[in-house]
DNA sequence: GTCTATAAATAGATAGAC
DNA sequence: GTCTATCTATTTATAGAC
């Protein structure tokens, strides 16, 4: 994955598309957006990409890529299950505040239906699944969780992770003036309360 | 809101568009796809509506109109707090269920920002939160609930359920031979985890 | 590698007949 | 209310010069 660099265009291209299926989603880009965004034209877009499709691809495979890599090395490490639970978690906060289009993207491609994963991206997703299966399994054995179903845990993990990063936009646009409507939310908030609960749902403090 | 009838165009359009809207978008919605699904043609839905993004507005502000309707039916009824809040997580996905185009639709919205919703709109999805609040602030002054952050609570409600509902497709394709990847996953199971969890909070079983 | 100009297709919207 | 035909704008993609 040839990183970014404010040099090369093909990194300004990525970033510039990265944003732009962002904020549009994949119908909704605009391929003259992207290049001028990248201080350059469309041609230079086909030059380094077989086709807006193509471009995109490259982009959602990045973006699992690079958390498939980080709640891996989490699995593969010599902490305890439950300190690795949260670590499984923080992983994919970090990821998705490094990287402010990953949540917006994810939420519109399982809209789409997952339309848009190759092959390549879908091992990666596959690979985070398996990470967290890994933990669990670990933590069962060792006493320490209670089996649960994969997808139920990963879906309270992984949803509201995603809604928070995503919603910024739209809690600002429609609770202006509500009150107690979390204003004041901070990441690090978030996502020890995400931890807490799927702790307590792996050491049976609910069911 | 005129409701759907196999025989009026209106509503034909009304259905098939929601259907278009969920599967592609805004952006890639077509509308000529929507005049053929209506078994019409482009021209009546310019006779019913005035644009596409008329359309598209109306869709989303039946949608939450549903949806506030049945929260604050809960919220004023007379059970107990606890009772209230599980009446309100299963009403959300009970018109998840009933209206197939909603989770994916508020999905990609929430990408969006919030763009294409109106004023009439916004009061609902405020008056969703309100009833929400509502049960919430009952729920404190009888002393069964402890006080909660109401973004927090409601986006571990809400984001799991849109989850569930708007992945099936995803799920299929992307975990297909993954053991534990809960095929058997049921509305049911997934609906009563969620109550459980947000009742554990409310009732301070865990932090 | 980068650009301008343009081809080719798509899609939102409207005119006007019935 | 419903249709066919069409206008017009947008947009992906490419040709070809530098």
């Amino acid at each position: 994955m040839p990183r970014p660099s404010a040099a090369d265009s093909k990194g300004r291209i990525l970033a510039a598309a990265a944003k732009e299926f962002a904020a549009h989603g994949y119908a909704g880009a605009n391929v003259d957006r992207i290049a001028r965004a990248a201080r350059l034209n469309k041609a230079m877009i086909y030059y380094h990409f077989a086709s807006k499709a193509a471009l995109y691809r490259d982009i959602l495979n990045d973006m699992f890529a690079a958390v498939q890599r980080r709640v891996a090395d989490v699995a593969a490490s010599a902490d305890a299950p439950a300190a690795k639970l949260r670590r499984y978690v923080e992983a994919i906060a970090v990821e998705a505040e490094a990287r402010p289009h990953f949540p917006p993207i994810w939420l519109r491609e399982l809209a789409d239906g997952g339309r848009h994963i190759d092959q390549a991206t879908r091992r990666h997703v596959r690979g985070v699944l398996a990470a967290l299966q890994a933990i669990l399994d670990e933590g069962a054995r060792a006493g320490a969780f209670r089996r649960v179903n994969l997808i139920i845990l990963h879906g309270g993990i992984i949803a509201p992770l995603m809604f928070f990063f995503a919603t910024a936009g739209v809690r600002r646009r429609l609770l202006r003036g509500v009150p107690l409507a979390g204003a004041d939310l901070s990441t690090a908030a978030v996502v020890a309360h995400i931890q807490q609960l799927a702790l307590a749902q792996l050491e049976g403090k609910v069911a």
